[in-house]
DNA sequence: ATAATTGATAAATTTTTATTTATGGATTGT
DNA sequence: ACAATCCATAAATAAAAATTTATCAATTAT
């Protein structure tokens, strides 16, 4: 039988990244990240939102791991980091103690 | 390819099953549930919690589809919904627009 | 050096969500 | 019917998150 006890911390940490997915407009810009990778100007035009307000969100991703950003020239590029996605639902999985692959019901 | 495109209406639906899970004591809920289907009174003594703060949590996970409710005499019996947890992946794989499973990287 | 471009941050405000406390509704047991 | 148990809901409050507006920092181009 696995360990599926977490502690505080990690079930907030875990929090913090259904948190990060809790918002349409995220949603949008990782969809948008998904087909390829932006800076803040393209997402800006692509997802018809203001700039500081991009620039907040696109914190809270990275943040929470699911965008990476570097600097190149006078630009930041976004990028998708779907290995924290994968990661989000092996730990759900682990607060569940069971893997959602399996047992189709 | 696959169409990857959402409506608004089912984004919505999305970020508020994340935001269902963005609470470490939702978490902890779903993890009592995942061990066994439980009334309020077994949730209260196990996690510490009031009894309407619980029961407002509850109907977050409800309205979510994550938990099912079934009065049974005077008991409520809370029952985790694993399908639900599933969907969620689906659909957010559905958002990016390829499998989580696939790509190791 | 100056101007233009790109993006972050800060402050103020609004909106959403969580928590407490109090109360009421439903069901069972006597 | 009455008391007890189990749970939801409502109202008030507190806390957290999102949005806007304004400003500043970094890089590049002239």
């Amino acid at each position: 039988m696995a360990d599926n006890s977490m502690s505080d911390r990690e079930l907030r940490r875990l929090t913090r990244g259904f948190g990060a997915l809790h918002s349409v407009l995220r949603l949008r810009i990782l969809s948008a990240l998904a087909q390829n990778e932006s800076n803040v100007r393209d997402l800006e035009a692509k997802l018809r939102v203001s700039q500081p307000l991009l620039s907040w969100h696109l914190t809270q991703l990275r943040q929470a791991g699911f965008v990476s950003a570097e600097r190149v020239g006078r630009e930041v590029r976004y990028r998708l980091q779907p290995t924290a996605l994968r990661d989000l639902v092996g730990q759900i999985e682990n607060v569940l103690g069971f893997s959602l692959a399996d047992n189709p019901d």
